[in-house]
DNA sequence: GTCTATAAGCCGATAGAC
DNA sequence: GTCTATCGGCTTATAGAC
């Protein structure tokens, strides 16, 4: 309505800036551990700029869930080269997965998905859907498009590649598992490589 | 030091029974979401009772974690009949494993030990010890101790098998992916026992 | 829309009677 | 050891000025 870029010209940038700051709180502290005054201080603004941007607390951990879960629904890019051997795309394709599954930000992102998942059932829903299930359906869809393999269920191989990627990843980073049971995650995916197409 | 049992005769009564309430309310709601009347209401004691037992809520937390930890640390009871083929064997290890992981008690202790692990490395690291690596080890041993398995690497196949079904529980039951994609885990199991064994 | 100031209630923890 | 009563402090959320 003015000389400005188009609609509430300051306000988006301030509800981005908010956003940040709680996804830096929330992700660390969970969402009973954190205070809207802790939100206010890494965020920048205060208090009531937040609640008349988001209602409440609970709209705030909403949005910020809803935020989270779409930037990592996003597809694994996966330059195939036509000339790679099947094994090698694989080990490609499962480094590749496990190195994002490494990123801090999405390891505090799970850790407070599981642990908030009964307070939120729904959000954790929307997880399920929109990152488990899309990492589920990429590598099945990659089986089915690749007979060559000899895959015959690619949705229980798909279960068994990702679920032991994903459990490594909880066990040697949630939990410290990597300091009583180290590991290299190369030697893991090599052996289910391994495992699934030599049948 | 009189004519009761012996030593503190309703003391050690009364600590089981706050225990007791404690850990309903812990794995319930969390640690932050959890507050000391609530834990007092549950256990039918009052709050000075608790802080005389345990010093604090820390304490209190950490005692039903370690209580919680070494109850989870029991080995698995496997009757092996010596007339079961390998895979019958295997299929009555995993599903047991499996139907202990399902337990809500085993479930609601998981939840909150991932989404505490950042607030208490330590009491992750004391999960990790005893229940993670004990029922690996289990899997771990059954593989050395039956070369006529054909099984090369005995820690990596434990990791693969014990991560398939942990996985598979953590997304089916606490992240609600069974709403999303229903499976049913004798599946999981079998598959996996093709997988392991023919090679 | 954003600020300062504040309300009302719950938090962990404690003091003192018995 | 167990109770009643209470203390600061921090919580979510709001009222009113600008």
């Amino acid at each position: 309505m003015t000389t400005e870029t188009g609609i509430l010209p300051g306000t988006q940038a301030k509800r981005q800036q908010i956003l940040e700051g709680a996804i830096a709180t929330f992700l660390q502290h969970g969402y009973e551990g954190t205070g809207m005054n802790q939100v206010a201080d890494a965020s920048g603004v205060t208090k009531q700029t937040i609640y008349s941007h988001f209602g409440d607390k609970e709209g705030l951990f909403t949005a910020i869930i809803e935020e989270l879960t779409e930037f990592h629904a996003q597809e694994l890019p996966c330059p195939i080269s036509p000339n790679d051997s099947p094994g090698q795309v694989l080990r490609s394709l499962g480094q590749r997965f496990l190195r994002r599954q490494k990123d801090p930000r999405y390891l505090a992102l799970l850790r407070v998905m599981i642990g908030e998942s009964e307070r939120f059932p729904e959000l954790a829903r929307l997880f399920s859907r929109k990152v488990i299930a899309r990492a589920m359906e990429a590598f099945q869809t990659y089986f089915k498009q690749h007979p060559e393999l000899g895959i015959e269920d690619p949705d229980l191989t798909a279960r068994v590649f990702v679920g032991s990627l994903v459990n490594f990843i909880v066990q040697q980073e949630l939990l410290y598992y990597k300091e009583i049971a180290p590991f290299e995650m190369e030697r893991l995916v090599d052996y289910l490589i391994k495992l699934i197409l030599k049948q």
